[in-house]
DNA sequence: ACCTGAACACCGTTCAAGT
DNA sequence: ACCTGAACACCGTTCAAGT
């Protein structure tokens, strides 16, 4: 009863919160602006006054699924690096559908830069520069998003009780997604130690110096 | 004048090709079941006859996409996984929007799974065990689509002028997008090799026995 | 400041029926 | 085997007008 309909008129955040009410409850297909605002007992046509368009929404959205404070961890983390792509993991899965909508969302340009930052952040405190630290963030960050995003398509499937026949990207060896996550992180920290050993080998010289 | 439309009844294929049509000329939100009806003088219920519903034939496309012969690569690859994760490259740029369908098929657990087979082969090329190359072909997809997604992004915009204030996941230090790539790919490869000598430290241990 | 009402210009999909 | 015609059940968005 004590819902979040209560008084009179909304703000944008009430908007916003009820989105996400229905992004967890049913998913993003069943996100449309026209069940959200009848959520809220609004015309659609009130929606687009507190947001220009539903891409700005879902961009909204995202920033606030990243910005989630993150649940404390369990046990010490290998590295700063390791700590906060595994809180980026759990913040997109504390929502349904979460890693899609912020896939979208970078992928259209929209949003805030709150993830690449921490992940940045983190790379910087393990003790590598700031250029090379925002570099590497951007294709840590691709990993996160593609894995997590995978993982919650597998979710929704298992819960409907589809069988997947032989789906080229699920983890292939009796391995749960969470050691799929662990080892995607390790392959990338191990990829930024091997540079600080050998800071500039990408052009020019033999790129494997172990193969063989 | 002699274009795809010439005899009287279509076939599949002729329907797959116009769709590729339109994604190329136009763009994937350009892409309805509508429009590519009307580019084959067709109803559009009779799409339906040839796929039974959009999703699939956007798969059949991801499919198409991703095997496309590669065109020879200038130069020698520094190894069997660089040269296939530049030529997946390749093949997601040669469509517009080609990365963001390979991306929504595989998100829903659709299409074939020739993109991380070649991954994973070129890896095994490389001198690594299967089990090892499937895991790490998946890492490596994430990051490959994820880059190409964005730098498709990135080229639209540039098309329509647009000035992108200070997005997170664009190119920060003048470098460009395929140095970005190769970067990215490196830190992969890199990680990879570190595996190499040290094969199992993910749980317990010092996990950089690198760092200071 | 915040919302209604009504409309515009679309979508994907189904299905009986035609040839 | 391949397609038409007509309909169903939706979408996001705009805009004048109301309070």
């Amino acid at each position: 009863m004590a819902g979040t309909e209560s008084g009179r008129r909304h703000t944008r955040d009430d908007v916003a919160r009820a989105a996400l009410r229905i992004l967890d409850d049913d998913g993003l297909p069943e996100l449309t602006m026209r069940r959200l605002a009848a959520a809220l007992d609004l015309q659609p046509s009130a929606l687009y006054w507190h947001f220009p368009n539903k891409q700005s929404l879902l961009a909204d959205l995202a920033d606030r699924i990243v910005a989630q404070p993150a649940p404390p961890r369990t046990g010490r983390d290998a590295s700063h690096t390791h700590g906060a792509a595994a809180a980026l993991r759990d913040a997109l899965l504390a929502y349904r559908d979460g890693a899609e909508v912020v896939s979208s969302t970078l992928a259209l340009g929209l949003g805030s830069t709150t993830a690449h930052d921490r992940l940045t952040a983190a790379i910087v405190a393990d003790g590598y520069d700031a250029d090379l630290a925002a570099r590497a963030a951007t294709v840590l960050l691709h990993f996160v998003i593609g894995h997590v995003s995978h993982e919650q398509q597998r979710m929704q499937y298992d819960s409907l009780g589809v069988v997947v026949p032989a789906a080229g990207l699920s983890p292939q060896n009796g391995g749960d997604t969470a050691d799929e996550f662990a080892f995607g992180v390790e392959l990338f920290v191990g990829g930024l130690e091997r540079l600080r050993r050998a800071p500039s080998n990408l052009p020019g010289g033999t790129a494997s110096p172990l193969a063989e």
